[in-house]
DNA sequence: CAACCCGGGATAGTCG
DNA sequence: GCGACTATCCCGGGTT
């Protein structure tokens, strides 16, 4: 990475240096990696020539790091001041949640809150967004709308009538909502509504992804991607499994402040 | 009449 | 830079 881009990042790598633990808590977890490997890179050069100010990251007699338990990272970033996840920094991993209350931490909260609000607003989910640059398959509608169909959370916008023929509907109360959630995932500027999403539907007819079929609300998957699609799903490829192994890796009830998949893929 | 559906066409973003 | 592909966006109009 050229000098030029590297001066532009050294003050940002100072601001989110404690965000970094948590940055690579996600890359080893291989689904994030192409977001981070440039950001890594500058890392490296970084903590080679300044190494005092990675140094600067609070860290504790016991050898772990804090973590502020952050909230909505979509679009606002709200570091909560009393909640830190202590972060075992050989194994990179969260530990149990705990509460600074003053005392020796206090420092601590300050300089991470301090940090915290440094933060440009809107820049987190830089990060964390997932994109679709280069070596990274762009997301389809129809995928999307399965990862959907197999989400619990999102059966009040959208549910199988016919899963074995794939067919599907949307819940007319809530299509928006869904419509919403996909125009947030691509990162489209203008809010997606279900009449657009419902366009780019129709457009798979050309081509057979999905069809539409002669009831309110209702499509069809093409036999065919439905079964490349249940296929990716055994294979451990989609987002839920990564969904799921972090909640487990994470080891806590409430690990979604740390790490909010709920917003950052809606 | 509202909600839904349809398709044309311009435009934008990504990718090879 | 270019073309193919896919999706977005807006629109007018048809159907249920």
């Amino acid at each position: 990475m050229c000098n030029g881009i590297d001066n532009i990042f050294r003050d940002r790598m100072t601001r989110y240096s404690h965000f970094l633990i948590l940055a690579m808590n996600c890359y080893v977890q291989d689904t994030y990696a192409p977001l981070f490997d440039d950001a890594f890179e500058v890392i490296h050069h970084h903590h080679h020539h300044y190494p005092q100010e990675i140094q600067q990251i609070p860290q504790t007699d016991t050898g772990h790091q804090y973590l502020p338990v952050y909230s909505n990272f979509q679009h606002h970033l709200e570091a909560m001041p009393e909640s830190y996840y202590p972060v075992d920094l050989p194994s990179q991993r969260f530990l149990e949640p705990i509460v600074l209350n003053g005392g020796p931490n206090a420092m601590v909260c300050e300089n991470l809150m301090q940090n915290s609000n440094r933060f440009p607003e809107n820049h987190f989910p830089d990060f964390f967004t997932p994109r679709q640059g280069k070596g990274r398959k762009r997301l389809r509608l129809y995928e999307f709308l399965n990862e959907s169909l197999h989400n619990s959370e999102m059966a009040d916008c959208i549910q199988w009538v016919d899963r074995n023929n794939g067919v599907f509907q949307f819940i007319s109360k809530n299509k928006e909502k869904l419509a919403e959630l996909w125009g947030r995932r691509k990162g489209n500027r203008k809010t997606m509504t279900y009449q657009k999403m419902a366009r780019a539907l129709r457009n798979y007819s050309g081509t057979g992804e999905i069809v539409k079929i002669r009831r309110k609300l209702t499509y069809q998957f093409d036999a065919k991607v439905l079964q490349r699609l249940v296929c990716n799903r055994n294979g451990e490829t989609g987002f839920y499994q990564h969904f799921h192994r972090e909640r487990e890796h994470f080891g806590c009830d409430n690990w979604h402040l740390s790490y909010p998949c709920n917003d950052i893929f809606t």
